[in-house]
DNA sequence: CAGCATCCCCACTGATACTG
DNA sequence: CAGTATCAGTGGGGATGCTG
């Protein structure tokens, strides 16, 4: 994943954290507690397990998520939010709330555009 | 700019808006109100025009930012955010905040390193 | 000042197949 | 189950120059 090699601003950084096309619905996933890579990829429609390990190893690296292996068989693994993550999720969560609203109001306005109101 | 042909999730609607590089500068930048094109430009270190102008108006086109424009002599224009673009600038604001603390998190880690303390 | 037109590169994404 | 390897398409980002 490319990084800017420096930041003008905090702000970029966050965002370069989350830019990724799966990261914000991979933390939401993560949200609800530590789960297994196939957990993961059933829970979230579309996504390859390709990109899903790709976008868990960047959230690795950035400290966002931590992971627990188990050698033996079963294989298991377990991803999991670290502190770092919560509070970015704080963030996720109100792009969540944001998204809701603007759903809500474009279904509003395509009501009244049927009904030709607008 | 390429947008899902449908949501899972509202989360991804508002993950779209603001995923360009230079989006989240841009809003935070107009969160202190409204401002020409050549002032955002000298604001934002490193943008071109071209991205700037780009990014401008896929803003406009998610009804995040509004734009006034005067024809006549001298050119003037003024951008600022809706409603849903201070909404969404809560969003941007959290993840600066959390972008400071990464920021002074990692300063620390590298101080310690330096001391040979990790 | 405000903004469009071109050309180019490479990072992100994705499909598919293979390994321990 | 939990990954790695390979190959290919595309569109986001950037440099530069032109127009009203």
């Amino acid at each position: 994943m490319k990084m800017r090699s420096q930041y003008t601003c905090p702000l970029e950084m966050t965002h370069d954290i989350i830019k990724g096309k799966w990261k914000p619905l991979i933390i939401w996933q993560l949200s609800k507690g530590g789960s297994s890579l196939s957990a993961l990829k059933k829970s979230i429609r579309g996504i390859s397990q390709k990109m899903l390990v790709q976008h868990l190893n960047e959230l690795l690296e950035c400290g966002v998520i931590g992971k627990l292996t188990n050698d033996g068989y079963p294989l298991k693994s377990e991803y999991f939010l670290t502190e770092r993550g919560k509070r970015i999720f704080g963030a996720i969560s109100i792009m969540q709330s944001i998204g809701i609203e603007m759903m809500l109001e474009d279904d509003r306005e395509d009501f009244l555009k049927e009904k030709g109101l607008l």
